[in-house]
DNA sequence: GATGAATGAGCATTCATTCAT
DNA sequence: CATGAATGAATGCTCATTCAT
């Protein structure tokens, strides 16, 4: 019953890995085409060229990412669940897609590529900053700046996320729970 | 009095510039020595190689950046003092030197480097570390897992950094100062 | 009552069409059989490859001149009305069917094909070459030889082919006048 | 003494021989420098694309026909020996460099490219012009249309020299003769 | 020291043709 | 009959690197 996965699907599939193994630079499309098993006429076929094939895992990664914060970190939780659900959600999803962030980041990086209103806002920011705006109007959160949020909170992400990636380290319980506190409860001992 | 740059320098400097304007793998060899006012041989001459410019150019970076965080962040200041002043510095030394920091950064993905010892300590890191964990003996800072520090000290200061760069906003005194606030005293209302 | 246009008519049009507006080599089967509104296998079909297309419109062409050459030029005619009639009839033959004349001519050039028979003898040479010898018997022309005649005759053609072609001009009945006359009586004033 | 040819001249030699041989479109670049004994990136010094070396080619050519014409038609000679002068140049010229001719005629096609006002004017066509329109006004042609003089003089040309690329049969100094004696006096017995 | 001509491996992309449905 | 997905050989062009002057 299952179906075989359409040729259009390995392609994606053996671009990101590509990409991340190399980089876009050094990804070929012969390396990609063996990976799919297919023709590399098969790969023109599908994607206009090696550019089109990552904007459209950028896309795939997009929606997926928010889906993900939708189902784990509705707004009526309590603040402290909501932070931790956000940073447990953020660091897994990055950790299994980081691979086409950091791709697609280099890439950017590269071709000088100008921002979207996309990029500008990326995946799963607005959904956060909402959040925080919401909880400083409740009185849930200080009246702080609200980039001192985000940069905290999307830094501390980032920092595990690139931490797993580059040194193997995981995010452990223990982690994700000092650091909730710690950016709920300050660094400074009561 | 003041010499002429030697063609070493200019090459340093020209291979900063076309780096930073078009990632590692796009930059030619061409582009650079024209920057230079060189020849192609002239580049030879003094880098092995197009990925040898790329590693003096991060030499110098480390070393700038570990002479200002001595010169502005003595351990000796009060910790938020110390912490205005690191995320002040790390800020500035990147926004000048991020351009390297990024090139470094997308050509370790795109070619798979491993990660030296220097790489899994990146300059300033192992600084910010031994400051923490001085001012946890000292009981100046809660008894949290390290990593959690440093995730948002250094994720703060990604996001600034990388916010500069990107959108082109700087961080403002107002963003600085709540930001240390909300690292050290929590994001709840008291 | 009138059929519809055969899927192999469609075909045979469309390449004209677009082997005329971009050369055969730049002619693909994608645009052809796009503009024929069908299916590649559809070609394969009818055509063994694309040269086969453009040798069955060759063929075409061949009967279409010598058709026309019959009709409107019977050796009957007196000779200034006989060049009359042929200097028009390859003008405007050629004209409706250069398009394939050139595409052929220009496509022979490239793959060094040998001329055959057909080619030695290009529709309505021979046709010309006989009215020549016969009228030279009959004493109508001067005992010159052949090939000055047909020189001077296809050459204008060629000549006014062309213009139209290339710079959009066509042959005006004062040209084709005059060009008759000087063939006839000569450029010199008597 | 004497200097070796430099590698552009090579490839410049070899491009046209190749050009010829197999058209534009089907040279290769490889067969190119592989004839020219040097490697592509050679090529790629020298010309920017295979179409420049084309456009190089040309130029020569330009230059060539008026060195030519100049030096041996000059407008002072009695008009039968202009034009015996004038189809013989032609011929010559246009026989060492047809293949050229043909090439260059051959890609406009197929790319559909505009004619520049060099391309209105072939080389050598406007020269002839002018012959024709003084000599008219000294009484020395009849005052028949221009074109049809044209018509008659380069079509003579490309029909012997077309005959002669294609045929292997050079223009005798009878047909040349004729050919002159028939333009001049016209085809009709006297 | 300094130069830049020469090189050729490497890569993205195209397109005629095949064949299973 | 008709289709169009799949193929891969072929080709233009780039660019890091070498080396003779």
């Amino acid at each position: 019953m299952s179906r075989q996965p359409s040729k259009k699907d390995l392609l994606l599939e053996a671009g990101l890995d590509i990409f991340f193994e190399k980089g876009f630079e050094r990804a070929t499309i012969d390396e990609i085409v063996d990976r799919a098993n297919c023709g590399k006429g098969t790969f023109y076929r599908y994607f206009q060229s090696k550019e089109t094939l990552l904007n459209k895992l950028e896309e795939r990664f997009r929606k997926a990412i928010m889906q993900e914060l939708e189902e784990n970190c509705p707004f009526s939780l309590p603040v402290e669940e909501f932070l931790l659900a956000a940073l447990k959600t953020f660091v897994r999803v990055f950790k299994v897609n980081h691979r086409l962030g950091l791709v697609k980041f280099a890439h950017d990086q590269q071709t000088g590529i100008k921002l979207s209103e996309d990029d500008k806002n990326p995946a799963g920011m607005i959904y956060l900053e909402n959040y925080i705006k919401q909880s400083i109007a409740e009185k849930k959160l200080r009246e702080l700046s609200v980039p001192s949020f985000k940069a905290v909170l999307f830094g501390a992400v980032h920092f595990f996320v690139f931490r797993d990636f580059k040194l193997g380290i995981s995010l452990s319980e223990r982690e994700l729970k000092d650091t909730v506190d710690l950016i709920l409860n300050g660094a400074l001992p009561s």
